[in-house]
DNA sequence: TGCAAAATAGCACGGTCGTTCTTTTTTGGA
DNA sequence: TCCAAAAAAGAACGACCGTGCTATTTTGCA
């Protein structure tokens, strides 16, 4: 499939190797791809290498190899999907002015990337559920990237706030955890409950949230 | 331990037989007890009758027995998570006056549920995250059990609007997603994220949020 | 084009899983 | 106290798990 490193302009006449790019590195990037797939349905915890090999109809020890480990599968699967939220969710909020314009594409994006996916549910949701009990690399490389983003969140309602889009007594922190609270109500209800006004309900949260903290422009 | 069915007055004087409470019964709802210790830790779907076996004390096929399957056994620990929540959470706040008091009784015990017992997570959030994208039994029993939760909370809100303890264009529904969000923040971020404000961001929306829908008794 | 190195396959291991069947033990009313 | 019924144990099953080891195939530079 789609690998997940782009090709830079400066590679472009070297060898295979010398841009890092084996055989073996696309497989990797597409049991990686494939491994992502199955992680957001049947969860991290219930990923397989048995199963991984199947869709890509590959032997279970032609898989292992890429990683030798689960946990170092796993952990993967992680840092791919970190990948992937900053490049569709981070990135492109960044060429909207920072202060309040910012944080909402900020939101728009989480909040569609939330829902939208019918058959794939948020690995930061769900991994936190699996593993809010298991301590373990595991663990501490999905924590890392959740408040990587987390704290992206943060400096953005601190611009908003600093631009004066927002009450300079806005509680940064505050505002942050409900936006959160936002998020993952959006995900409980619309995927476990297949709620149908979520998507809504969260907007309107959103709204009355930015209000709230005295939010000047649109 | 604990029995989860409480003998009532009229049996007192009958047989174990007759009160429907063999030795047989007694094992399984140890077994339950058991089962739900374990499914807190580990989720509904890391559950495993050799594990549970081992913390029992008895063969596998010893508990197996009194179940017939693994998902039954499944169903049991839901059903008994939710006479465990509706005896903890829901009838101490009947006990108060309907409308805001007994609003903020439901939210306060819901809310200690969440974050207080440190070794055991919410089943109806965990199981969430883990049967979203499996369809079958257990998520419907889940499914079931949540819904009924959050219809009372629902009706919590309504009897507010209705004694005039909020205002009365207060949009319940949206309500109750927004206090939904906030708990769900708070088992987030308090249980994987191990943040310890969590719980005064939490008291803080939901006052915010009374507030914004106008709460005018304490 | 040849050849070392990389990638993949094949096979086996010990372990755990849920489940079934049979046998033994325990229970509790007549 | 006896004895049928209930409860629990024991053993075995096929399946899948992660992982290690050894061939075999494929890759890509010299």
């Amino acid at each position: 499939m789609s690998s997940n490193i782009h090709p830079i302009s400066e590679a472009e006449g070297q060898t295979p190797r010398q841009r890092g790019m084996h055989k073996g590195q696309q497989t990797k990037a597409a049991i990686v791809d494939a491994a992502l797939g199955l992680a957001t349905q049947i969860g991290l915890e219930g990923l397989s290498i048995g199963a991984l090999a199947e869709v890509m109809q590959m032997s279970k020890s032609g898989v292992f190899a890429h990683f030798g480990s689960r946990e170092e599968l796993q952990i993967s699967v992680i840092r791919e999907y970190h990948q992937r939220f900053e490049l569709e969710v981070f990135e492109p909020a960044l060429q909207h002015p920072r202060g309040l314009p910012r944080l909402r594409h900020l939101f728009q994006n989480w909040m569609q990337r939330t829902s939208a996916e019918i058959d794939s549910g948020c690995l930061y949701i769900s991994g936190a559920a699996e593993f809010d009990d298991r301590p373990g690399p595991v663990r501490d490389a999905l924590a890392s990237s959740v408040k990587t983003w987390l704290a992206a969140v943060h400096r953005s309602v601190v611009q908003a706030r600093d631009e004066q889009h927002l009450a300079l007594d806005t509680d940064a922190s505050q505002m942050c955890f409900e936006i959160h609270g936002l998020i993952l109500a959006l995900h409980y209800e619309a995927r476990f409950l297949k709620s149908t006004k979520s998507l809504a309900r969260t907007k309107q949260g959103f709204e009355q949230l930015l209000l709230r903290n005295g939010a000047s422009l649109t």
